[in-house]
DNA sequence: AGTATCTAACTAACCGGTTAATTAGTAATG
DNA sequence: CATTACTAATTAACCGGTTAGTTAGATACT
C-alpha cells in the first residue's frame, strides 16, 4: 500500500491529517462506549483506543468527557428525530401514520441498536431532583417528537378511527413497546436460545409491536384497515 | 474527651454489634448506590457511608463489588419475583388474572422506584456476546415469571378470552408497558411540569397501563369482564 | 522552485485525585 | 480465649485531564 512519499507507517493510519475523519471516529467509538456503560462507566482511553487516536486528541475536539457525552447525545437524537418526523409528516389516515411512525421508530432501532441503551441508560440515570444536562436534549428532541404524536392521536380521536385515550398516557406505552425489546434482547436470547437480531426475528417483531399498537388504538370497529404486513 | 472504655457511640452508632442490621443496611445502601449508576458508577465509600459503616465492612460481607452487586440482584428480583407470582397464582377468569398480574407488577413498581433502575439498567448493561453474570438472574427469576405468563395467555386463548397473540412477544411488550414508565418519568416531569409519582398520577397511569393492555388482549366481543377500576 | 514561517492536527509521557481492595489490628461476646 | 464484628490506615491501580512537544501541510516570501 504505497502511500506518497510522505508514507507515515505507524499503525493507526486511519486518521492522520483528517479532522473530520478522527472526530467522527472518536464520536462512533464514544457512542459504542457509553452505550455501554453510561457516563460513568465509559473510559476515555477505550474510546481513544477503539478510535485508533491518542487519548488527547479527545480533549482537542472536546472540551471533556461530558462534552463529548453531550455531542454524542445530540448526534443520535438529531438523527433519531429526523427520520422519525419524517415518517410522521407522511400522507395517509391517522392509522396509517401512526403506524408509519411506529415503523420507522422501530426500524431506526433495529439498524442502530446501541441507541435505545443511550437514551434508556440516560433515562435511568437522570434523578428528579438533580440538574438536568438531559434537559437540553429533551427540550429539543423529546417535546417536538411527543407533541407531534400527540396531534396525531387527537385526529385520529376526531375521525372516529381511534380510542379515547388519554394521549400523555399513550404515547409512552407506545414508545415502551417498540423500545423495550432492544433492551431486553440479551435476556430473550439467555431464555429462548434463538438470535433477537436476525432478521427473521426482527420481522416478527415487528409486526407484533404494530398489531399491539392497533390493537390497543384502533375501534374496533374500523379494524384492518392499517398496513399491517 | 474522656472516653469510658465501654463507650463506642462515634457516630456510626447504628450498627454496633448487629451483624444483620449492618448487612441489610449496606444492602440497602447498595440497592440506592447501584440504582443511581449502575455497577460502574456506584462508589464503594458512598454505599459505606450511607450505611453508616466503615467501608471494609462492605469487605467482611462480601467477596467485592461485584459479590455486592449481586446480592443486590438477588434481593430486589426475589421481592418482585414472590409478590408478583402470588399475583398470578390467584383465583379469577384469565382476564382477572392477567390483570391481576399487571397491576401488582406497577404497584410493586410504584412502592419501589428503584427497582427498574437497576433492571433496566442491568439490562442494557448486559451484551449479546459477553459473558453472563446476569445469566443466574435470568434463570432463576426471569424465565418462571415469562413462563407463568405465557401459560396464562394460553390459557385465556382457550376459552376465548384473549386475541391469538404470540406469548413470545406479548408478555416483553406488556412488561414495557408496565416499567417504562418509572424510567421516562423525569423527562415527563420536564415536559410536562406535573409530578409524575404524585398518587394522583400513579392512579392515572396505573389506569391508563391497565387499559392498554386490556385494548390489546382482550377479543372486542368479550369487553368489559375485567376490574378496570 | 525553494525555503522560511505558521498553524492545525496529533502524540508520548506524565500528574494528581479517586477508588476498590487489603491489612493489621481493636472491641465485644459467649 | 476464641470467635465474631468491626474499623483506621494504607496501598496499588486506575483514570480523567494536562503538558510539552512533534508532524504535516498550507501560505508567504524570494
Amino acid at each position: 500500500m504505497p502511500k506518497s512519499k510522505t508514507n507515515h507507517r505507524k499503525s493507526h493510519l486511519g486518521s492522520r491529517r483528517q479532522p473530520e475523519v478522527s472526530r467522527a471516529a472518536i464520536l462512533q467509538a464514544a457512542v459504542e462506549e457509553f452505550a455501554r456503560d453510561g457516563i460513568a462507566g465509559a473510559r476515555t482511553d477505550a474510546i481513544a483506543h477503539a478510535a485508533h487516536v491518542n487519548k488527547a486528541l479527545l480533549y482537542y475536539y472536546f472540551k471533556d468527557k461530558e462534552d463529548l457525552y453531550q455531542a454524542v447525545l445530540d448526534q443520535v437524537f438529531s438523527d433519531l428525530l429526523e427520520k422519525i418526523m419524517r415518517a410522521l409528516a407522511g400522507p395517509g389516515s391517522p392509522q396509517q401514520r401512526i403506524l408509519a411512525y411506529a415503523g420507522a421508530h422501530f426500524d431506526y432501532i433495529a439498524e442502530n441498536q446501541l441507541y435505545p441503551r443511550i437514551v434508556l441508560g440516560e433515562m435511568t440515570r437522570m434523578r428528579l431532583g438533580k440538574p438536568h444536562s438531559f434537559g437540553r436534549i429533551t427540550m429539543r428532541y423529546f417535546t417536538p417528537l411527543f407533541q407531534k404524536l400527540a396531534e396525531l392521536l387527537r385526529d385520529g380521536q376526531k375521525t372516529g378511527e381511534f380510542r379515547a385515550v388519554d394521549p400523555e398516557q399513550f404515547v409512552p406505552s407506545m414508545i415502551a413497546v417498540i423500545v423495550f425489546y432492544f433492551n431486553s434482547a440479551p435476556i430473550m436470547k439467555l431464555m429462548s436460545g434463538k438470535d433477537p437480531f436476525s432478521p427473521e426475528r426482527l420481522a416478527v417483531r415487528r409486526a407484533a409491536v404494530l398489531d399491539f399498537i392497533s390493537a390497543a388504538l384502533f375501534c374496533p370497529s374500523a379494524a384492518g384497515k392499517g398496513e399491517l404486513k
